[in-house]
DNA sequence: TCTGGGGTCCTAGGACCC
DNA sequence: TCTGGGGTCCTAGGACCC
């Protein structure tokens, strides 16, 4: 039996949990440069709000409406993840952080023992997720994790609009402990593409088939869709009908591929400004690969125009420069990204977003840190896997350190040809600073 | 004119997730 | 004026090999 932990419209709960004054406001949250709604209160969706809905195509909603739009503050939101995710985590054997704001829990083996206090575990979890941290959540449980996922929409669903489904479903639910006409009923009254794995392409496909709901999905013939579309739909369907198929992994796989990449507030015109948001992006994704302690073997830069401004000369590029060996130091991969981002840029376009990803990443074993600087990294002999850092990891972990202390950009490193410039290329502060206007104290403050 | 079959590796692109 | 930022997996097709 798999359960799904889920905050309901996280990033405007972690707000409201430190503004009470919003709970009863449409508020939405927006992305980094304050372009779009990535998350949005129920005053807000009614409204009509989309996801991801830009910014200034629901700004006349502010004087009409009352709505409330924030800057993101990601820190925050990590944070207060942290603290729901270890309180879910105490009510299963095994869980798994699948987002910031969802975890799967399994309580394998103990489905005869649960069963009837299923939902009293959930609804105590719940209870105690809100006390102590002020988040409401929703909790789903089913046999499998996309069951599980969709009980737990069904939870959020009846909560929010009354009537889609019965009441005793909303906030906490299990589809595992009702009788089959009654599941057949709630699966009859999901679209199918609330199901998880059917996007809009295959959601609409199925529904030229008539496929129309999670129920139908459900009663689907799971080899034909796989000749037809894929593997993956046929473990749905697999798992809707109650067979496992997708295992909880409780710990996460090193990731494959770290990257760091952004819109920019005002198009960028000059190969400095770009070499400047190239700076920091690398330095970023640099950390989160020693985080992991990775190394990577290349790196990928990319530059592109705005897609929206069909009347601007388009123009998009990506290039990938291999490193002599594998690295986690951002010295070597400034250097291997400065070189990608003037081997591609051309000038006389108006750049909208750049980005890097660190690619084919190994692992650094930790006997072959090198832990005193020095470049005494054994060379990457090709067809072998072993490695070594090519530069101080000692400095690297102490720039992390100064800057997990002391706030991100505390110490940089300069970029080839940049001479350490470090101006923020971004303009999301001006534009804080005028929609925080009623509480100055939360205004993030830039560390030197 | 006619032009095997099977395997691997790599990459680009499509689909999905939050 | 202004349109997110990460990730994953799978598949198709090309290059190359014997």
């Amino acid at each position: 039996m798999f359960a799904l932990v889920d905050g309901n419209n996280f990033y405007v709960s972690c707000e409201r949990v430190f503004r009470p004054e919003l709970a009863t406001r449409p508020v939405i949250v927006l992305s980094n440069n304050d372009g779009c709604a990535i998350a949005r209160s129920n005053e807000a969706k009614a409204l009509g709000i989309k996801m991801g809905q830009p910014w200034f195509e629901c700004r006349d909603m502010e004087r009409q409406h009352g709505l409330i739009a924030l800057s993101a503050n990601f820190a925050l939101y990590g944070d207060m993840s942290d603290r729901m995710m270890s309180i879910a985590g105490q009510y299963a054997p095994r869980q798994e952080v699948y987002s910031i704001d969802e975890s799967f829990l399994s309580f394998d083996g103990m489905d005869r023992l649960y069963h009837g206090g299923l939902l009293a575990t959930g609804r105590a979890l719940r209870t105690k997720v809100l006390q102590w941290t002020g988040l409401p959540t929703c909790v789903g449980f089913g046999p499998t994790k996309t069951l599980a996922k969709l009980a737990n929409h069904i939870a959020k669903t009846a909560e929010r609009k009354p009537g889609s489904y019965p009441v005793e479903y909303a906030q906490v639910f299990c589809l595992a402990c009702l009788d089959p006409m009654q599941r057949a009923t709630a699966l009859a009254a999901t679209d199918v593409g609330e199901v998880w794995g059917v996007g809009s392409r295959i959601g609409a496909k199925l529904k030229a088939r008539g496929i129309k709901t999670a129920h139908d999905l459900a009663r689907a013939d799971a080899k034909a869709l796989r000749r037809e579309f894929s593997v993956q739909l046929e473990r749905t369907v697999l798992e809707l009908q109650g067979t496992s198929c997708i295992n909880l992994e409780d710990v996460p796989p090193p990731k494959q591929q770290i990257a760091c990449t952004r819109s920019f507030g005002k198009p960028a015109l000059s190969l400095t400004e770009l070499l400047e948001a190239i700076t920091e992006f690398t330095a970023r994704a640099a950390e989160k690969l020693r985080r992991q302690t990775s190394g990577a073997s290349s790196i990928t830069v990319f530059i592109r125009t705005s897609p929206f401004r069909k009347d601007d000369r388009q123009y998009s590029r990506a290039v990938t420069v291999p490193l002599v060996c594998p690295t986690s130091s951002t010295q070597p991969l400034l250097q291997a990204a400065g070189a990608g981002l003037r081997s591609i840029y051309l000038e006389g376009y108006k750049y909208a977003g750049a980005g890097v990803m660190l690619n084919d990443l190994v692992l650094e074993s930790t006997e072959q840190l090198d832990l005193f600087g020095a470049e005494s990294a054994t060379p990457m002999h090709p067809g072998t896997q072993t490695k070594g850092s090519c530069h101080s990891t000692h400095l690297m972990s102490a720039i992390d350190h100064l800057n997990t202390r002391y706030g991100r950009g505390t110490v940089v490193l300069g970029s080839a040809g940049l001479g350490g410039a470090s101006r923020s290329w971004s303009m999301k502060r001006e534009r804080l600073t005028r929609q925080y206007t009623t509480d100055w104290t939360q205004i993030p403050v830039a560390v030197a």
